[in-house]
DNA sequence: CATGATGTTTAGATCGATCTAAAAGGAGTG
DNA sequence: CACTCCTTTTAGATCGATCTAAACATCATG
């Protein structure tokens, strides 16, 4: 029943250093303390120009005494720009939380900061982006968005989305060759001596019919155009598990398969180990995205890179660019060139 | 090597419907537009008793027709209270996204906002929480906090922890009682007559200590004291599959570990079955957090469950009460009760 | 007709910062 | 000493909303 049980324990107090009512305290309780106006404080507080290193040295004792930080509210309220980007991702996608991480650090690095909005089954993307743009961001970033925006507030602040192509849409895109990254895939398997390769595809997913279009290519450049198979996926281990159980349904099992994702790669592999196949002994598998659990000795999955961190730079210095260049010029789309990583989930074929 | 290759497409014009300058659209000109003073336009906008339904009109009107949207700085500006929830969690943490989903759910209906925060390597957790306190959110809730935290910024404003119980600092806190969590893992495994029973630990990971207690505890009570034994781990699937390794080279293995979570619980259920030991013929295993994962069948794993949406209720119901109450009340515990999924990764003793 | 009650509207202060333009202080120069 | 020049400081406007308190209009009541 799970019922709360709620037990009261020691009771606190505390009370600021200073005697203040409670209130946070402002910039003009700093200035009053360190003797100066409001107007040097902020300079200060801010490294501007201007106040001598005297006074700069008695406003920000001031405000450690008082233990004051900067609302921000009220500077991007004041401020000319907000230096607020958007990102909107969903919450259950590792290969996002990895791109979160350096969107943080690229936009560090410029002296902008983040508002996550995070896009979960209760909440729609639309909501997610709504909430950014009501909190002042000037551009935004779209993770792995599947609806289709129109200019309706394109048009208004610079628009960036990482991971799919621009279909269609008026905005940045930043993205990863995706056919390129999965002819990689059925390269390398051709090289080992596979000819019976299975694509687990990723449906409507973004970056998903590049995928599928570049291994349907590579099987045909290799002339196995006859043997291609692309089963129906969305990304998920668990569409990776249903794969692997409809592959132990249907006979005779195919010697590799190129998944959509890690994570499908991850449900393939779970699912075919467990009913006691080799992996890579019997099949070998390959990912897409080279997530951090990917690289675990115990899943050792050769994989498609995607480089995370470029993708996240490029797309806050598309989005910075924009913002400081105007919204008049073309759309642009970056495409990176994807990466093998070979690792113990691939081998020869028997 | 990555390099970005940038082509150029459809270039982009896109103008607001509304001829104005580019400039977003304030409540001055909704107002003039409607014929109405500031004051008036505000209490229509925010559907405020005063305005007669023929002002209400003409006012809902130009504001459709300019496209206005309230600007959330300024009203978080002026208005008494921000209505704003910090809350702090960890990218790479697929609980922590379970619990975030729930806490969007529960603010939701009351009416109240979310204002994310991510700990990432790069960023700390001070450095999460400080983005917080400057976003002007009234309450943090603070996901599987590490750090201590003492009054510098508890005092000034509400702070729920999810996820461990009080350790000295004087906030409130949510978790589940996970002493008797790891208890109800134990008895569990004792009642399908395991006696050698393992525990991986999650070191000083919020709730560990609690988790080990109780494994200690629970094992004392069986009478199994002296056949106890804790390996070292982190709460990461890699700590699993180290853990794995750890019990394989050790020569006989023991019928059953109870994992610090379920991520820890996975990378010990691959590492072992890639050994050729089957779970749970040979061994059983139970995990921690019924995270999503644990719940494919692939997977498929006997876990402790936490209630994420209770957690998250309560976290957020907690931080508001305080709001409302003033910050004068003792500090409060909740402890959920934790409760046992029995799934198919554990089994009768052979 | 004054008075009060009621309903609607508004001017002006305010939130906490930044920005602009001007004032104040001091040093150097003829 | 008057003048400019440079550095440092500041008053006051401003961002875009909300809030308070008062003004205004309308109508019923004694």
């Amino acid at each position: 029943m799970s019922t709360p049980k709620a037990s009261r324990t020691s009771g606190a107090k505390g009370d600021p250093s200073a005697a203040g009512a409670g209130r946070r305290p402002t910039l003009m309780d700093v200035a009053r303390r360190a003797g100066v106006s409001r107007a040097t404080a902020s300079l200060v507080i801010r490294d501007a120009p201007g106040p001598s290193s005297e006074t700069r040295e008695r406003v920000r004792q001031a405000a450690d005494e008082l233990g004051y930080r900067p609302d921000q509210t009220a500077q991007l309220l004041r401020r000319r720009n907000s230096r607020l980007i958007g990102v909107m991702f969903s919450a259950q996608e590792p290969f996002h939380a990895d791109l979160i991480e350096n969107i943080y650090a690229a936009t560090e690095e410029i002296g902008y900061d983040v508002v996550l909005s995070a896009v979960a089954p209760s909440r729609g993307e639309r909501r997610a982006v709504e909430a950014l743009i009501t909190s002042r961001c000037e551009a935004v970033i779209l993770i792995g968005a599947r609806e289709a925006y129109t200019t309706d507030f394109g048009s208004r602040l610079p628009v960036v989305e990482i991971g799919r192509p621009p279909n269609g849409t008026v905005f940045d895109a930043v993205h990863t060759a995706d056919d390129e990254g999965a002819g990689l895939a059925v390269d390398h398997l051709v090289s080992l001596g596979h000819r019976d390769i299975v694509h687990v595809d990723g449906g409507e997913r973004p970056g998903a019919a590049e995928r599928r279009a570049g291994y349907l290519d590579a099987m045909r450049r290799h002339g196995l155009h006859d043997r291609a198979r692309v089963l129906p996926g969305d990304y998920t281990e668990l569409s990776g598990s249903e794969a692997a159980r409809t592959l132990l349904d249907g006979g005779e099992l195919p010697t590799a398969v190129v998944a959509g994702t890690d994570q499908c790669a991850i449900g393939l592999l779970i699912e075919l180990r467990q009913a006691g196949v080799d992996v890579p002994g019997q099949i070998s598998i390959v990912g897409y995205d080279d997530i951090r659990s990917a690289r675990l000795a115990h899943i050792d999955l050769t994989t498609v890179r995607q480089d995370a961190q470029q993708l996240a730079r490029l797309a806050v210095q598309a989005a910075v660019e924009r913002l400081e260049g105007g919204l008049d010029g073309e759309t642009r789309e970056f495409s990176l060139v994807p990466q093998l990583v070979v690792r113990g989930s691939t081998g020869p074929v028997r």
